[in-house]
RNA sequence: GCGCCCGUAGCUCAAUUGGCUAGAGCGUCGGGCUUCGAACCCGAAGGUUGCAGGUUCGAGCCCUGCCGGGCGCACCA
């Protein structure tokens, strides 16, 4: 039996390992990286074994380390701390690696082993009031890699968009137009279509705020000071209690003990809590007259703010003709008026034209987008069938509701609203909606939402619901949660703050990469330095955006994602260009070899430093590193492999001896031998950059 | 108040899912270009893994209780 990949080389070793020990299979052995590439390549622990045999795992490793002695497919053997370390015969390990690179080609990565199973992602999730945002940036990058790296792995897989298109802050942008710059487009503008579409719904936000200061400074102020003389008490209440929480957490601050917990309270503990209430009680008495005008002025404060947004509310439900005019088109929009579905259409097509193009620009694409003003009448109909069925029932005032068990076992059920009592859909509606249909159209084995992690909730109904409807398939929906994007000024959040848009992001960091390009290469074309600047630094924000796992809150420092020097994009895509720049001057100087079977069976690989040993087995890594991405849904393992494959090269690109002489030459290597096999070597690691970070959506360069 | 997540080197993050001596990047300090791209590389210092218990042959990882932070707990999306 020929080894054909390095996925053999390992069952080998744990079936010759189980052999030893009399078993039949490997079952409860697993391999792991050497401790170190002094003591060799790959271990098997033994630590689990032995309990189950009631054994010493150093004697277990012992005995398997003797058994692989005399055996030529390795080269050393080492039986330490219960872990038999082997390293591999350079050839063997070689051969097995660059055939699979070869066999394998562009699907480098997969697991020959897989079952494969019908995978679905959603991700990206754009609005259609407005461009995508830094937040949609993060989510699309890693919906799309890992898309990339479940197909990767093995199995099909279907790409899916979900289009948010329809509700109140839609009509917002379309009143906007209708009001302040109506005929206005994005051939007349000369504006992308959803940057035209996000600047009139801010411009809603401004001239809503305006109408609203507007009345507030005539009619407005009595109104509020008419709110606040009804309500004074309980502003003054609510006032009072921000400052005793201040006070108590100035307090605890200080060491003070207030956590008494009263169910867990010995009696004897009584009379030292009610002192200590007391004083507590007296020293609050005292901290409030020392802090009176600070008092009065959080008072004045609060209750502002609180009469303030509680007017806002009521004006915006009473009084603003722009918001009532807003309510009024997303009704009509709900009955099919064709003026409003007319206008509707039309700008929406504005945006997604607009944001098709933001996914052009990032190499991002779909197979299905499903839109929600499509999927929540799907969602009404499966709640109807729910309601059937009798999974759900109807609240007395005509809401459908499904009972969710509580949080905790001690918690009584929650109640889960899944139309409204108007037999209007809420958010879970078009969910279920869109999560059926798919179901029946592509009985797929696993669907993956890539979502933030705010709405975990969310999703554990969603599929809590699903598993009812369709017993064993909440199991199989998964939740990509991630955690937010910052940049050095504050936070980002999609509803809230500062919106940074992509594009302009985008434009930043390009233009910053160019400049880069620019300051090393002036006698460039500007075309070509423009092209080099977009790719390092798409390379720069993809692969920030993916090397943290997915749970991290990624704070987004550009200077740090573009630098050359460190963990990033452009780093990995150096170590490649350098590389490629080598290859050039192998096939000008004719000393190429070619990457192919008879290729490799020439080369010699005994002459293997162990800096290029190294090399070969950290490519071999790549099959393990899609496995776990796909395991954790977190293609951040697979940024791991570029980078310490590319770290790997560049060490040993610029190895010296102790003379300062270069130790890997490649082009002006003297021996015609360790030219091929370098040669070789660097075609493999070649194919797996380029495998890797194509996986991560970051096309790479030939030049920079 | 309840639920989920997080707390690891000065900073930002890993740790093969309970295993060998807890590793990287940045920053700091020191070193390396007459030869294939120095847009790089090498070395050093830096740790009571938030605290206190527990389980285990073995805990950064599992359990309990605290402390600190983030997110969530709508007939919003």
């Amino acid at each position: 039996m020929s080894i054909e990949n390095f996925r053999m080389l390992e069952l080998e070793f744990l079936n010759t390992a189980a052999r030893a020990l009399g078993r039949n299979d490997p079952a409860g052995l697993k391999t792991s990286d050497a401790q170190n590439a002094d003591v060799g390549d790959l271990a098997i622990g033994f630590h689990s074994l032995a309990k189950e045999l009631k054994s010493d795992p150093q004697l277990l490793a012992v005995k398997v380390a003797s058994a692989l002695a005399g055996d030529g497919s390795y080269v050393a053997v080492k039986a330490e701390n219960g872990y038999c370390n082997v390293r591999f015969a350079r050839p063997l390990l070689f051969a097995a690696v660059a055939g699979e690179v070869a066999r394998e080609g562009a699907a480098f990565g997969r697991d020959p082993a897989l079952k494969p199973e019908k995978w679905l992602v959603e991700y990206s999730g754009p609005n259609t009031n407005k461009p995508l945002h830094i937040g949609h940036l993060r989510n699309t990058i890693l919906g799309f890699a890992m898309s990339n790296v479940v197909r990767a792995h093995g199995h099909e897989l279907t790409r899916y968009n979900i289009v948010n298109d329809r509700g109140i802050h839609i009509c917002k942008s379309m009143v906007a137009w209708s009001r302040f710059a109506p005929g206005s487009s994005p051939e007349s503008t000369g504006e992308k279509g959803d940057h035209l579409v996000g600047r009139l719904y801010s411009l809603f936000a401004k001239k809503a705020t305006e109408e609203f200061e507007q009345w507030a400074a005539g009619l407005g102020a009595t109104e509020i000071d008419a709110y606040r003389a009804t309500n004074r008490a309980s502003i003054e209440a609510g006032a009072d209690l921000t400052l005793r929480k201040r006070f108590l957490q100035e307090q605890e601050k200080a060491g003070r003990k207030l956590d008494w917990k009263p169910a867990k309270m010995k009696p004897q503990q009584y009379p030292e809590k009610m002192a200590a209430d007391a004083a507590l009680e007296s020293d609050y008495a005292v901290w409030l007259a020392t802090h009176g005008e600070d008092v009065t002025q959080a008072r004045r404060g609060e209750g502002l703010k609180r009469a303030q947004a509680a007017v806002a509310r009521r004006f915006e439900a009473e009084v603003s003709q722009l918001h009532a005019e807003t309510r009024d088109y997303l009704r009509r929009w709900e009955a099919n008026d064709p003026e409003i579905r007319a206008l509707w259409r039309r700008m929406n097509d504005w945006v997604l034209a607009g944001i098709e193009k933001t996914y052009q620009r990032l190499g991002v694409a779909f197979d299905f987008v499903d839109y929600e003003s499509e999927v929540y009448l799907q969602g009404k109909e499966i709640v109807g069938e729910l309601l059937a069925k009798g999974h759900a029932r109807k609240n007395s005032d005509g809401a459908v509701i499904f009972e969710l068990p509580g949080k905790t076992p001690a918690d009584p059920p929650q109640e889960k609203v899944l139309l409204r009592s108007d037999g209007t859909s809420v958010y879970i509606t078009q969910d279920l909606g869109s999560l059926m249909r798919r179901y029946q159209r592509h009985a797929f084995d696993e669907v993956v939402y890539v979502v933030g992690s705010e709405q975990e909730l969310h999703f554990e109904q969603l599929f809590a619901v699903i598993e009812r409807v369709v017993p064993g398939l909440g199991a199989r929906c998964h939740h990509l949660s991630y955690g937010m994007v910052e940049l050095p000024h504050g936070k980002m959040k999609s509803r809230e703050g500062e919106i940074i848009e992509a594009d302009g992001f985008l434009d930043t960091v390009e233009e910053a990469a160019a400049a880069q390009v620019r300051s090393r290469n002036a006698e460039l074309p500007a075309e070509e330095i423009a092209r080099r600047g977009g790719r390092i630094g798409l390379a720069a924000v993809k692969f920030h955006l993916l090397k943290f796992s997915k749970r991290s809150t990624v704070k987004f420092d550009v200077d740090e994602a573009l630098d050359m020097n460190g963990r990033t994009g452009p780093y990995c895509l150096y170590a490649l260009a350098r590389l490629r720049s080598i290859l050039r001057k192998a096939e000008a100087t004719g000393s190429a070899a070619r990457l192919d079977g008879a290729g490799n069976a020439a080369v010699d690989a005994s002459r293997l430093t162990p800096a290029e040993a190294g090399i070969v087995l950290t490519i071999a890594k790549l099959p393990t590193a899609i496995a776990a991405s796909v395991r954790d849904l977190d293609p951040y393992h697979v940024a791991d492999y570029v980078y310490r494959l590319a770290k790997e090269l560049n060490s040993w690109y610029t190895a010296v001896d102790a003379e300062g002489k270069t130790l890997h030459p490649v082009v002006n290597c003297q021996d015609p031998a360790t030219r091929a096999l370098r040669l070789s070597l660097l075609r493999l690691v070649e194919a797996s950059l380029e495998r890797g970070l194509t996986l991560l959506g970051i096309a790479t360069l030939h030049e920079m």
